[in-house]
DNA sequence: TTGCTCCTCACGTCACGTGAGGTGGC
DNA sequence: TTGCTCCTCACGTCACGTGAGGTGGC
């Protein structure tokens, strides 16, 4: 059984992509654990977007399957429907960006931090000249 | 139609609570524009939890009905499932804690700019003394 | 007594996942 | 030709909301 998956994963793989982590719409699905008719929904729903080759068959990079993992764990496990899959992903985006945004906001503390020392050391300097 | 409904609400309000913004079930189901039936069922998944009077009678505060109209919001207006409601609670939380966090951090940012001007400003006034 | 409360059980609806059926190009 | 791709349509299942039915206390 195993064998015989990783032989079909491997030799599809190879078949469609030239680059490394493209894969079409069967591997994808047996990646993620998925129907690939799941994943045609997934699309239509705009919960994924894979590229398309020039006849039109759809390219999923690995990022995609890491996506379809997620979206596979939020209606498997916890049993959320899709509208709420769609939320989920907002609103971790925007936890995304309130990160970034925090871990520049202390560098730049940091940054001040140093500058305000930097300056005392000078001042201090002066003083004893 | 609006007079009864007001008058309903206002009857009921009074006659259950001593304090303001309290509600019992068919008060606060108007309030939510829901099933009374739905509440209970919301408690049973652990989404709300209202106060009970010493009889066993659910108590809604003010704060309960806000929950309720924003459970409304996201399984009317988005058609979330209940699963997905949960998890967007939990990430808001999130959200709420990290937003405080960087606000904090913002204020600490202040201090520290303060303080060090203060401390620069004392230095060179030594400076000239 | 009326109208609320509590509870459990059951049914209708709807979203989702999956499969079938028919097409076309390596 | 085989096995994939594309698509649409349809069915089974399950979660959810709502209502019924029976209880008890202001």
């Amino acid at each position: 059984m195993a064998s015989r998956r990783t032989t079909r994963i491997s030799r599809t793989t190879v078949k469609v992509s030239s680059d490394r982590g493209v894969f079409m719409i069967s591997v994808a699905a047996e990646l993620a654990e998925m129907h690939p008719q799941t994943l045609r929904m997934y699309e239509a729903r705009g919960l994924i977007e894979p590229q398309r080759s020039p006849k039109g068959t759809r390219l999923y990079s690995q990022e995609d399957v890491e996506r379809l993992k997620r979206i596979q764990e939020m209606t498997a496990e916890l049993g959320m429907n899709l509208a709420g899959v769609e939320r989920v992903f907002e609103l971790e985006e925007q936890l995304e960006r309130m990160g970034r945004r925090m871990r520049a906001l202390e560098r730049e503390a940091d940054k001040l931090r140093d500058h305000m020392k930097a300056e005392l050391d000078r001042v201090r300097r002066e003083n004893r000249a």
